[in-house]
Parts: C-alpha cells; structure tokens; sequence
DNA sequence: AACATATACCTAAGTTACCAATGTATTTAA
DNA sequence: TTAAATACATTGGTAACTTAGGTATATGTT
C-alpha cells in the first residue's frame, strides 16, 4: 500500500471523477471501486468518505436517493449539474497537480 | 496557483528531492526555488518549511551547516546517507502516487 | 447452530500537516 | 526613506484525514 499521506486533500477529486464515471454509485461500492481500481494502493477508510458525501450533497455537487435491496439500504449518489462543473474543475487542478509533481520526479544526481 | 489542499503530505518529497538534486540547500532558498520551478504553482510557506526542515533534521535525515553571508546567517542543508536513501524511497512512493492518480485521470462520460 | 466475514450505513475523538499571522533583523531597490 | 526582498523562526487555528466504535442484514464456514 502506497503512503496514504499524500492522497491527503485528493480524495474529493477521486470521488467526483468515479460519479463523473459511473452515473450513480453508494458509498460503500465507491469505497470497493477504488481499492478494486488502485488494486489495493488506495483504500478509503468510510470515516472520510462518508462525512464527504455528506458535504458535497450539502454543497448541491451531489443528489442522494435512498433504495432497498433486500431488507438493505443503499444511498445512491450522482453529480448534480453543479456537480458536473466541480468534476471537471477538480479534474483540471488534479491534472495540473500531476503535472507539477513531475516537475521533481528526477533521479537526483549521486 | 494550484488548490493548495491537494499537496498536503506532499512537501517532505519535494524537499527531499530538491536536496537530491542540489547537494545543499538553505530554507529561504528552497522556497523561491519551488516557487520558480513550478512557475507560481506552488508556494511553499515558511510555517509549514521550517518546521519540517528541523524535523527532519531531528530524524537523521539532514544535516545542517550554519553560514555567514554578510551580517546575515544562513542555514545550509543536506541528506546524510540516511537522507539519501529516505529520499530514493520517497520518490517511488511520489511515482505510484502520481500512477494511481492518473488511474482517475479520466474525461468523464457525458 | 455458531461464528466470522461481507455488505451497508453512520458518528466521535484524536492526529497531522499544513496555512495565516506574526516577530526579528539585514540588505537592496525605488 | 520607505518598501520589498532576504533569512531565520514560532504560535494558533483548521481541514482532512485515521482510528475506533456503533447498528443491522446477508452470506459463507465449521
């Protein structure tokens, strides 16, 4: 598993990309898409994801309808409008974020 | 500038790799040299170098060497073999960071 | 039948790595 | 002469996490 420090501050732009990706996704299936997706590397614990569901929806970025399966609930969430913009406004600084990581990726001199 | 929140955890790498690459380096320099490198993108601020700096001074992983320049002091740093080796693990953990991310580096569907 | 694991939601308390603000002092440019 | 740049540093606050716990149903596993 990768250092989990540096994801700090990247898992709102992880999400809005999965549910610009997905159509509608539930907390829990995110949680298993990103460990399933990173094979491991990245696995988000449901002590940020959930309160961050809970904002973004507060925010407008994310609608949430409640549905059953069996005697089970899910809370399914998806980009609102709004929410659409902010994707792809995450994704560009994600990009640009990358970009200038790259910028110290050098094998060092010694 | 770049959203600031994606780089946290993200400092101690860079630093590591741009005394990697630079044999000694004093705070104040490194932060006009991140600011240069990068082109504005990122501002490293002194409350969050500092404190690291001495850390990581703390740790083994620098040395520090006091200097002269006029009436003005310096406070030159380098990796001790330590550092080194903390660095060179530090960038491939940068590296599969920078991997996983673009696993989500995606157009979207609609 | 009992028990662990997986599925599915959630919150509260603590940690960490930062930012913003401030302080001191020298040097250089307007 | 006054602002900006150079150069060090600390303190207080905060955002985004982690750890730990809670509730409940469903599905293997011995």
């Amino acid at each position: 598993m990768n250092k989990q420090s540096l994801y700090k501050g990247c898992l709102e732009p992880i999400v809005l990309q999965l549910l610009g990706n997905h159509d509608r996704m539930y907390g829990y299936e995110i949680t298993v898409k990103v460990k399933e997706l990173t094979k491991g590397a990245l696995q988000i614990t449901e002590g940020a994801l959930y309160p961050l569901l809970h904002r973004l929806e507060g925010e407008g970025v994310l609608t949430a309808e409640m549905e059953h399966v069996g005697n089970r609930m899910r809370k399914y969430y998806r980009l609102t409008p709004v929410g659409q913009a902010t994707r792809k406004n995450a994704l560009n600084e994600l990009n640009d974020f990358i970009a200038t990581l790259q910028l110290f990726n050098k094998p060092a001199i010694s």
